[in-house]
DNA sequence: AAATCGTGGGG
DNA sequence: TCCCCAAGATT
């Protein structure tokens, strides 16, 4: 009757019961707004430095309109040091656009909430599915590795595409809704504590006897070189210390302070203007730089 | 569709 | 030390 994939929902979701980690945006209680809003700050970004940013979040702008009424500089000063900056004014945006737009509440319609800024083909599955019980796949970076390698048999996923990572998981997906969602929810924490990428912990795994990559002999990754990320010396680290500083502050810096963050003159002036043109930067009538809002 | 966009912890 | 990697989205 039932198939039995090598990713038994059975297996999964009773390990899942006994070993999740009790984050606060799976509370029960935990609002459409908290999940999306724990979301978005999720992406790339690991859970132990968003917990803490999220609890103060919820405090301080527990609905969309909260965060609405906050100025850009308020909301990229408690950002903090998440990372990629932009997630902030984009999810401020999409809260401007739930309170006058959706009465306050986020839409549990993944092509609605594909439609807010920064909420993508994961974002928006996730917040239908966990929000709000929704059947749909999710499929993340931990998904994606699990599929691969419990499925597939392969060391590691290949190249992301959003049509077949969704169809591989669509089939997977336990009939009843509420149950599809919470073994999503498993899928993930499956790859992020146990089917992690570096050392699998695979002692560990609910479904150790079932992975097609044990099976196979744990064959080394196959696929396309991936590409490494550098940091150092690169763009994004000029604009990250460019705008540390301007956290830093309490209010407008001069030209001279945003120059003691770097060196190297044209690629200071470029990241510069970028932030401006990015919005995360503005200038003041009088030539000093300020968050925006701030000046 | 490949490149870009922060930050910090752990192997 | 260096390098990998972390619940992606956007252009």
């Amino acid at each position: 009757m039932a198939t039995v994939s090598s990713l038994d929902p059975g297996a999964v979701l009773g390990w899942f019961d006994r070993v999740a980690r009790d984050l606060p945006w799976r509370d029960p209680d935990c609002t459409g707004w908290g999940v999306l809003v724990s979301e978005v700050m999720l992406q790339q970004t690991p859970v132990a430095r968003v917990e803490p940013i999220w609890l103060d979040w919820m405090a301080r702008w527990p609905v969309p309109s909260a965060l609405a009424a906050a100025g850009q500089g308020e909301v990229l000063r408690a950002w903090g040091k998440l990372g990629y900056p932009r997630r902030a004014l984009r999810l401020h945006a999409a809260a401007t656009a739930i309170a006058a737009e959706h009465g306050d509440v986020v839409p549990s319609d993944v092509d609605t909430l594909l439609g807010l800024p920064g909420i993508g083909a994961y974002t928006a599955r996730a917040v239908a599915a966990f929000a709000y019980g929704q059947r749909v796949p999710v499929v993340d970076t931990n998904v994606r590795r699990v599929v691969a390698r419990a499925v597939h048999g392969a060391a590691d996923a290949g190249p992301p595409s959003t049509t077949r990572d969704l169809a591989d998981v669509e089939v997977l997906l336990p009939r009843e809704p509420a149950r599809a969602a919470r073994y999503s929810a498993a899928l993930m924490e499956l790859g992020a504590v146990v089917c992690v990428a570096r050392t699998p912990r695979c002692a560990d795994c609910p479904v150790y006897a079932d992975c097609a990559w044990q099976r196979a002999g744990r064959p080394a990754y196959a696929g396309p070189a991936k590409v490494v990320q550098k940091f150092a010396g690169t763009d994004r680290q000029v604009r990250g210390r460019l705008l540390d500083v301007l956290r830093g502050a309490p209010g407008p810096v001069s030209r001279a302070a945003l120059d003691a963050a770097w060196d190297e003159p044209g690629q200071r002036d470029r990241c510069l203007h970028s932030l401006l043109v990015d919005g995360l930067v503005e200038q003041t009538d009088n030539g000093m730089f300020a968050l925006p809002g701030e000046g």
